[in-house]
DNA sequence: TCAAAAGTGTTAAGTTTACACCCATGC
DNA sequence: GCATGGGTGTAAACTTAACACTTTTGA
C-alpha cells in the first residue's frame, strides 16, 4: 500500500511510534472418529523449538488479516480450496511479552473444517489436499487430538481453549455444527459434533426433533441413504440448511456452577 | 503467530516486514432517559474533520490493547476509574485500506456504563467524571444517540453496529444488562435496559419472574425501595448478583427472519 | 379520586426430558 | 439370531406467554 509520507498529517508519522508486527494464529478443528482433532505445526526454530504450535504468520501490508489467515493455512498445512471450510475471527493477542523476541500483536482464528474419510482421500485428488502437509515454515503440519496436548508455543494454549470455548458456546444457538459435516451427513454425524466438541452425552429422539424442528438447520436428501459405522439401518441424508442461526437454541446439558 | 522464517530468518529484523500501526477504537454505550447512547468525539483533523468518531488511539510499545483501551477512555473523554465499568474486546478491524493515511489496525473494544443521573454530578464529585470532556487528541467528547447517528469517520459506523448487535446478544444469555445499572437498581431499570437495547418492549411480570428465578443475576437489598419517575409505588432495589451467565437464557421476542 | 408504576396470580400453550419400543442392516 | 445404529411414540415435568388484578405512591 505504501501511504504517501508526505500528506500525512502532523501526529502521524510513521517513525513516531515503535512498529509492531501483526500476524494471525489460526486454531482449525476437525472431528475424527469422534474425537476433536486440532491442525498444529512443529516448530523448526527457536523460541520453543521442536514445541507445537498453531499455524499462522505475518500479515502482509496489503491484505487484510482474513486474507493472511486464509494464505498462511494454504502456505503452512497444504488445506487450500478447501471446500465447506469456516473460518471466523477470535479475538486479538496483544500481551506486550508474548512474544520473546519482539512486539507481536495476533488477531487469531477459529477455522473448522470436515474430515475427509481415509478411503476418499485416495478416491478424490481435491480431497486429498485435507491431507496436510508441512510447507512454508512449519516444519511439519498434523492433526492431534485437542485433549491432552502439551503446552504449545507462545500463548497458544490460551488461544486454543478460547476457540474450544467459542466453538461449543456457538453450537448453542447457531448452525455451526454443520462446518463440521461434508455436503451430505447424517443425523447421527451431527449428533457426534455436538456430543464430541461438549464432550456430553444427547438424547438420540430428542436431538432429532430438535434439529429437523428447527426451519433451515437441515434439509432432507430425499431417497438418499447411507449406511453408517458398518452396521445397522441406514441412516438418511442431510444437507446444511440456509439459516444460521437456531431458535429456541439447542442448549448444553445444564452443569451446575456454569463458568462464563 | 509463529513469524516467517523465509521473510524473517534468524532473529526477526523489525524492518524485514512493512509496519503496522495498531489502534483501539471504543464503543462505549450506556442508557440516558430511555435511549441507547454512545460516546463519541468530533474530529478535529482531516481525514473526517469535523466528522463523530470512535474514542480510540494507538497502542503503545510496553501495553497490552486492554490497557491502551483504558488509557485512551481516560484521556479522550475523561471517564476514568468509573466505578461499574464495562470492557471488553469486540474484534479487530484490518482492511488495508481503512485509514487513507497508513495500514491502521484497530483492535475495538465495547464499554457499558451506567448512567450518572444530572443531580448527582452536582452532588458527587466522583461522578463528575462521568460527564464527559475533551482531551488529549479530541475536538470535544460527547454523548449521542445510537439511532439516526450520521454516517462517521473511518469504518466507525460498522464498529458500532457490530458493537450494538453484539451487546443485544449478550443480554440474552449473560447478566451484563446490570453493567448500565447503577450499584442500586430496581428491576423497572433492568427491564429498561433490555427494552432499550434490543428496541421491543417486554411483559413486565415475566420479566421480574425470569431475572429472580435466575439464581445470582440479582439480589434484593433487604428494605430498601425507591421512587420512579416521580409516581407510583416505590420499587424495591437490588444489586448485581455474581453469576455471569443466565441459564435459561433471556431471549429476544422472535422475529421472523432472523439475521445473524 | 385518579393516573402511574410496582408487584401478584392464574391459566393455556408450548417445550423439554426420559424412556419404551420398532426398523433395517451386517455378520 | 443378535448386535448395532436409525427412527417413532408418549407422558410427566417444566417453562413461557398473555393478561387480569391488587398495591402504593404523588398530584
Amino acid at each position: 500500500m505504501t501511504p504517501a509520507a508526505g500528506t500525512a498529517p502532523e501526529g502521524y508519522d510513521k517513525r513516531a511510534f515503535e512498529p509492531f508486527a501483526v500476524t494471525v494464529d489460526l486454531a482449525v478443528f476437525t472431528i475424527r472418529g469422534a474425537v476433536l482433532q486440532v491442525l498444529l505445526i512443529e516448530r523448526g526454530q527457536e523460541p520453543y523449538a521442536g514445541r507445537w504450535a498453531l499455524p499462522g504468520g505475518f500479515v502482509l501490508p496489503d491484505e487484510s488479516a482474513e486474507t493472511a489467515a486464509r494464505r498462511e493455512l494454504a502456505e503452512e498445512t497444504g488445506l487450500s480450496d478447501v471446500p465447506g471450510l469456516h473460518l471466523e475471527q477470535l479475538r486479538t493477542y496483544s500481551e506486550p511479552d508474548r512474544d520473546p523476541r519482539m512486539r507481536v500483536v495476533s488477531v487469531a482464528y477459529t477455522a473448522l473444517l470436515p474430515d475427509a474419510p481415509p478411503d476418499s482421500v485416495r478416491m478424490d485428488p481435491h480431497l486429498a489436499s485435507l491431507e496436510p502437509h508441512g510447507g512454508g515454515d512449519a516444519a511439519r503440519a498434523q492433526w492431534l487430538p485437542y485433549d491432552g496436548l502439551g503446552p504449545l508455543a507462545f500463548d497458544h494454549d490460551r488461544i486454543l481453549v478460547d476457540a474450544h470455548e467459542r466453538v461449543g458456546a456457538k453450537l448453542e444457538y447457531t448452525c455451526l455444527a454443520t462446518a463440521f459435516c461434508p455436503p451430505e451427513f447424517t443425523l447421527g454425524e451431527l449428533q457426534q459434533v455436538y456430543e464430541t466438541v461438549w464432550g456430553t452425552v444427547l438424547d438420540r429422539p430428542n436431538f432429532r426433533r430438535k434439529v429437523l424442528a428447527t426451519p433451515g438447520f437441515v434439509e432432507p436428501i430425499p431417497g438418499a441413504a447411507r449406511l453408517t459405522g458398518g452396521r445397522g439401518k441406514p441412516a438418511a441424508l442431510y444437507r446444511a440448511g440456509t439459516a444460521a442461526t437456531l431458535h429456541p437454541p439447542l442448549l448444553r446439558p445444564s452443569r451446575e456452577g456454569r463458568p462464563v
